[in-house]
DNA sequence: CCTACCGATCGGTAGG
DNA sequence: CCTACCGATCGGTAGG
């Protein structure tokens, strides 16, 4: 009872939860509060409002994933081999932590502007950053790598929206080769 | 002024733009009545419910892309050409009528259970169905059509969510060849 | 205009 | 004495 790093912890889960099912405007305060078993006014002990718990989430979420594809960008691999480990990267989080995955994915809008706009942060430029670096290096064609970075990203992200809606079924990391192999025929 | 559809059209158009921007939960009835420049009692004589003008936004909508990608997929011409007449489609939806095409990508995930199941009238079906089709003639591999849908939704639709976000500029037609290319690449 | 629900805040309490 | 949590309630805004 005294140490409510518990109590902490099952709010964010729950809250995730429902914001990935519902939307963080469809999710009201007493909806958290229930699911987590608590008064509404115990998650303002750990959160000064619902919109900070949302950015939270969704700030930290976002960072992690950043940087795990910054690290793959600083390897020195062939590109065709990062692409992999970016894809699996994606997977992973989506089979692991599906309402973590759809909340980065919806939440964007809403929190994107919150980002800071260094290239650590944000993992949309962490992406463009690994296809801007190949096509210095001659890897691939010479292509807007925003462009680039959106073929990419589209190819990963729409499967998993037609896993989430239930179009095709099975872990994502079973179709990451797909998923790669499409990338690379489509940037190269 | 006797004849109501002029309001009808203005609410409709309104109602996009909101919903569009801003979310169909994050619009309230007050924010598209004071945008038509009506009182609110006045949209209930054209819908019985926020929800249910939502509603018939996004079917109508998303029937009439349904129909057009249909119409490409029943031609007799090579995919190839067939994947660049859709993506074509896509990109000057995108173009002439980026609320509708937002609001479409954003309320599918509450709409999508309204839509008949029927090929007609869901867009997905109309794109798998064009892969299908060209996988029974031997065009492209044989794969997964809902993976091959995925990739090629994934590919339009993630360069023009870069371009509602300020990532990419220009109008999305410019770079149909581009994605056309992709998907082709992507799927063969 | 009505009713339902929202996010947020209050003073109080109880385990440790 | 501290603090995590509670029940009750606030003013405001929503859809209808």
């Amino acid at each position: 009872m005294r140490d409510g790093s518990k109590t902490r912890a099952k709010i964010e889960s729950e809250a995730l939860r429902l914001f990935a099912e519902k939307g963080v405007a469809g999710t009201s305060v007493r909806d958290i509060a229930a699911a987590v078993g608590v008064a509404e006014a115990a998650l303002y002990r750990h959160f000064p409002s619902k919109d900070a718990l949302s950015r939270s989430l969704f700030l930290e979420g976002y960072a992690r994933l950043a940087a795990d594809v910054v690290a793959v960008g600083e390897t020195q691999q062939p590109i065709e081999t990062k692409i992999g480990q970016v894809v699996d990267l994606f997977c992973r989080l989506f089979d692991d932590n599906r309402s973590l995955f759809s909340f980065l994915l919806l939440a964007q809008h809403a929190h994107l502007a919150d980002v800071p706009e260094g290239r650590e942060g944000n993992v949309v430029e962490a992406v463009k950053n690994i296809f801007t670096r190949a096509i210095e290096h001659g890897d691939i064609r010479k292509e807007d790598p925003d462009l680039l970075a959106a073929l990419a990203l589209g190819i990963v992200a729409q499967p998993a929206i037609f896993t989430i809606y239930g179009r095709l079924s099975g872990p994502l990391i079973a179709r990451a080769p797909d998923l790669t192999r499409a990338i690379w025929a489509a940037v190269r």
